[in-house]
DNA sequence: GATTGACCTTACCCTTACAGGAAGCTTTAT
DNA sequence: ATAAAGCTTCCTGTAAGGGTAAGGTCAATC
């Protein structure tokens, strides 16, 4: 039987991990002492701390590790866990080195002396006057991340109703706050056809800017349009919405077309 | 002046995340009506608020950040920052990658249906009756990550007090519990001169155990002697200690070789 | 048998960058 | 005037422990 600190010595981890890992169920000590509450872990434990801080080192959390733990004979379940985490690990690398590059691009603008928000610059406001649309729309609380799903939905529904779309689908946005799992969003489809399902958009005077690229840099095209709406001496009049020029089912992100229309007065 | 709601959706930063940023003093709002406390930001803060988006996405820290804002005049400064963060994430990557490469070596072990800790059954252990030798040794308290430079005093010492060596370095470790920033050890080089500063250095019976490679796998060591004199109904008899048999300055990590010994009874 | 010092215990607060929710106040629109 | 929407502070929780305090236990020595 090996003390808590003699554990700790051979094992590698401290004694406030252990402490820890017996608290949360991951490596329990063989036996302990009732009375004085002493920790005694046994030598072929010492095994099963190498497993537990070799799987740390792939990043498991200590909870996935736990899972892996106690489901120990399936085999299976272990293999799958480590390809998953392959993956992850693949992803990661691939995010950081997308970083490291834009992070490099950023470094050699300050080497030119430029202000690394210079690309504010570049975007490129217009004063419109929107058409006015026959839409068939439909307004939802939506997770962001199921925006896309969301416009097929629609799509179908003006294949199956034979409508005939006559401008670029476009979404309105009437959230008062960022919320990303929670966006009051409508989207729309401008068609010919008037039905008792559709009403008319008709935003007016607006002010525009094109993204074209990252979803990334909607925030910059937002704080973009407004800047240029104060400075003009504008007011906002009613929900911004976007335009897509190109579909995302098909084109690359970083070709992707979006203008970002912001009704004013 | 923007409400914090429409600040958040230009700025896609939610509420939460901005109360907290005023609350750290990140990004303060412009100005915080003292009766309601309401906070109200202006047009020129979302700019700010896309520089602060921008170095998180660069990992940099809300505590990096702001020293960045607060020094935002010294560029110098903040170009540093960034090359530190370009380093930073070339590490990363670079860790991320050979992690990846062992995650993988493991998960062939898998597929051919082996044990994955079945690299401890490589692990030979010898039993040995270590030499008596005669020893210039420094105890001291230290942090692991110095323990080369220690080392370093004292071959200067043998250098300039003109000892003999007689055989390779060697560590006694007698610390009882794994504190890695406070390592009990002794350092010792084994010379010819018998002086009053030296001591015999006497260990008798070991196991023995030699390690290739990184130190990563030094409890995996650890763990087999320790099993190994469990079975063998030995007992464990003073401090162990390490032999290093390549200079770490001169031999790559993974040629390093140190032997590992315990003595026992 | 008593004492000492090393070793062990629990308990509480701290860390990052927020999220979730409750209870209550303010502003805006009708 | 009233209701809804928007805002406030306050409290708790997260992952994986680190730091420290106050006090109990073990083994060796006197």
């Amino acid at each position: 039987m090996l003390s808590i600190g003699e554990f700790s010595k051979i094992s590698h981890l401290t004694l406030k991990t252990l402490r820890y890992y017996d608290e949360i169920g991951l490596l329990k000590p063989a036996w302990t002492d009732a009375k004085s509450g002493y920790r005694y872990y046994n030598i072929s434990q010492l095994e099963t701390a190498l497993l537990i801080t070799r799987l740390k080192t792939y990043l498991f959390s200590l909870e996935e590790i736990k899972v892996i733990l106690t489901n120990w004979q399936g085999a299976d379940l272990f293999q799958a866990k480590m390809k998953a985490k392959q993956e992850n690990l693949t992803q990661q690398i691939t995010i950081y080195s997308s970083l490291l590059k834009k992070l490099e691009l950023d470094i050699q603008l300050l080497e030119e002396e430029k202000n690394i928000m210079g690309y504010l610059d570049q975007i490129d406001i217009k004063l419109c006057d929107h058409l006015t649309l026959n839409i068939l729309s439909q307004r939802k609380q939506i997770n962001i991340s199921d925006f896309l799903i969301q416009f097929n939905e629609l799509f179908s529904k003006v294949v199956f109703e034979k409508l005939t779309p006559v401008a670029k689908p476009l979404a309105i946005f009437h959230s008062a706050e960022y919320v990303p799992e929670n966006y009051d969003v409508e989207i729309a489809i401008p068609i010919v056809e008037a039905t008792n399902e559709t009403k008319v958009f008709n935003p007016g005077l607006c002010a525009m800017a094109t993204l074209i690229g990252s979803y990334d840099d909607l925030p910059s095209i937002h704080t973009k349009l407004h800047a240029w709406i104060e400075e003009s001496h504008y007011k906002l009049n009613g929900a911004p919405f976007e335009v897509y020029q190109t579909d995302p089912h098909t084109t690359q992100e970083e070709n992707n077309i979006i203008e970002i229309y912001f009704p004013i007065k």
